[in-house]
RNA sequence: AGGGGCGUCGCCAAGUGGUAAGGCAGCGGGUUUUGAUCCCGCCAUUCGUAGGUUCGAGUCCUUCCGCCCCUGCCA
């Protein structure tokens, strides 16, 4: 075969997806010199794993085409919104890796722009001030399938609407007292066309604005023209959006913007056994079935921030599921392997004995410690070597000593070898018991010689378990967590999602005995604690004089799936 | 007088008229002082359905079926 026949000097090159083709085109044809994205969060909650996606989506166009991304809140509801969640939001997306071009904008920062517009729309007589209520407006509105009726306030003089609407925003009228409508057309299949409200009243006190407004634009009134405003060209927003385009490019076409800013819509992420609503991810806080929004079980960048996922393995996973219009379920486990591959290459090696079982080495002298060196990582020098004291006593974890079991089980077993991790094989001879039958101890030999080498009689080890010094080692708590739900898509059907939260989502070990070198430990970092998984240092419980280790994850486990465990 | 979307392997997803990429999961094997990592192999004669156009259709046309979104003074 040629070179040309088999093509293996051709690299793969990762196939686009659909907006990365579009600005690729627009930008061929000229269309736009830079393109500008934005991610324009509301802030009234904490950021999840599928913002993560849009960020990752509109700073990543922005960081691959040589564009440039901006950071908007869209605070039109001064109600639901505060500081507290723009702080929060701020940070995450920092924390993920991004950072927005200029200053952080707020759709109030265009108030006034969009108050004058408004007031265009008003001159042109595409604006009327309409006094009808919630309850008559949803009547007017008319049905999936039948069209509205006009308002009787629709033919307003201009005048009056003019002034109708500047007493609305002095305040002379009360919430729900009357709205600004666009004026399209209440027959209009797209109930977003019937002559949607573009102004409302909220005597609401705004966390950027204050009181200087008492009435606020709606979602569509404000964000297209807050693009334009801003010189977006690319503006991506999920698909429940595709039927407010129509308006979005009416406003636009109506009013003198300064630029054309297209709208364009993907798939939002959906994950199986977990919510990514914000609504009820506020319930799961608000009703204490977990411990805040940053909660380790919780699907917020904030919950997966404490838990120990890193931002390279969330950018990872949402470069992985791609950018689609068609809706699915992500696997979890996707986002589980992408943890456990960052992890993997990053995360130094450590040990932590989470259910201690003594092991006396009778021909080991009581009083002698032996300073050993091991890698911090198998495959990675740069890495670097630590030292563990190693004695007469130390602890291993009671489910890796057994008085007998089947040839599967490769680890220790009275009168079989078992190595200790970067240390000796030893050989255990006798289970000590308690009055009620419990093993609470083990008494081995070391095999000689065996520093770094296998037995010179030939018997080798079976496997190799952790361990760590019974008398030099830190005490710690350690925070075991599970899916937060049981069922795999708790969102579904007719079922309430609270109904499905696993019992055993949180599971809390005390006593746990970490080796030394853990106590410098700090928040931020990984570790593997070999043959159990990925920890970090919990932000919110952990102290000097208490360490408290959360389980990032697991480390991947075939053992048992296909064979018997005993 | 409803409108707008979407259907390619268990899950995600390439494919843009020339004969079904890749990843996750799974399965089998090798290496291993972590039952991890790593490595090798297997895993869609078929693209929701039924017709049609074409030398040739996952890609074009038509039919039907299924799923999602829309009747907030939320975003």
């Amino acid at each position: 075969m040629s070179a040309a026949d088999t093509g293996s000097t051709e690299v793969k090159t990762k196939p686009l997806h659909f907006i990365q083709q579009i600005i690729r085109k627009d930008l061929e044809q000229g269309l736009h010199k830079k393109i500008v994205t934005r991610f324009p969060p509301e802030p009234n909650g904490y950021l999840h794993i599928g913002h993560a996606k849009s960020i990752c989506l509109n700073f990543g166009m922005a960081d691959e085409f040589g564009g440039a991304c901006n950071l908007r809140f869209d605070d039109t509801n001064p109600e639901k919104e505060n500081e507290e969640f723009v702080n929060a939001i701020k940070q995450d997306v920092e924390w993920l890796g991004f950072k927005w071009d200029g200053a952080v904008r707020y759709t109030s920062d265009y108030f006034d722009q969009l108050h004058a517009w408004a007031i265009d729309l008003i001159n042109k007589g595409l604006a009327f001030v309409c006094d009808l209520n919630a309850e008559q407006m949803r009547e007017y509105r008319g049905t999936l399938v039948e069209p509205g009726k006009n308002s009787p306030f629709r033919e307003r003089s201009v005048e009056e609407n003019l002034a109708l609407f500047e007493k609305m925003r002095a305040g002379e009228f009360e919430e729900g007292a009357c709205s600004l409508r666009a004026k399209i057309d209440m027959s209009s299949p797209n109930i977003n066309l019937r002559d949607p409200i573009i102004y409302r009243i909220k005597k609401a006190h705004h966390h950027q604005t204050g009181d200087k407004w008492c009435i606020y634009p709606s979602y569509d009134f404000a964000h297209g023209q807050s693009d334009a405003i801003e010189g977006i060209t690319h503006s991506i927003c999920t698909l429940e959006f595709e039927d407010h385009k129509p308006l979005y490019d009416w406003f636009i076409q109506n009013l003198p913007v300064p630029a054309i800013p297209r709208q364009y819509e993907f798939a939002r992420l959906n994950i199986n056994y977990s919510v990514t609503s914000k609504r009820k991810l506020k319930q799961l806080v608000d009703e204490h079935h977990v411990d805040g929004w940053n909660d380790p079980r919780m699907p917020t960048i904030s919950g997966m921030r404490r838990r120990g996922f890193t931002p390279a393995a969330l950018r990872e996973f949402c470069e992985r599921i791609g950018v689609t219009r068609s809706d699915g379920i992500v696997d979890v486990g996707v986002l589980e392997f992408c943890v456990r591959d960052d992890l993997d290459k990053n995360a130094p090696r450590a040990m932590c004995v989470l259910k201690p079982l003594k092991v006396t080495l009778t021909n080991c002298p009581a009083d002698q410690v032996e300073t050993l060196t091991v890698h911090n990582h198998p495959n990675r020098a740069d890495l670097g070597d630590r030292t563990l004291p190693f004695t007469q006593t130390v602890f291993i974890e009671q489910e890796d000593f057994r008085e007998e079991a089947n040839k599967k089980y490769k680890r220790l077993v009275t009168g079989k070898r078992v190595r200790l991790r970067g240390a000796y094989v030893i050989e255990a001879d006798e289970a000590i018991k308690d009055a009620a039958g419990n093993i609470i101890e083990v008494r081995a030999r070391i095999i000689e010689g065996t520093l770094g080498k296998d037995p010179a009689d030939g018997v080798k080890p079976k496997g190799v378990i952790h361990w760590v010094s019974a008398t030099q080692n830190l005490d710690c708590e350690v925070r075991l967590y599970n899916r937060l739900f049981i069922d795999e898509a708790p969102d579904a059907g007719g079922k309430n999602f609270l109904d499905c939260i696993n019992p055993d989502s949180l599971e809390v070990l005390q006593g746990c005995k970490a080796e030394l070198s853990l106590a410098t430990a700090s928040v931020g970092n990984s570790y593997q604690f070999e043959r159990q998984g990925y920890f970090c240092l919990d932000s919110k419980y952990s102290t000097t004089e208490k360490p408290v280790f959360n389980r990032t994850i697991s480390l991947k486990d075939s053992f048992g799936k296909t064979e018997d465990q005993e």
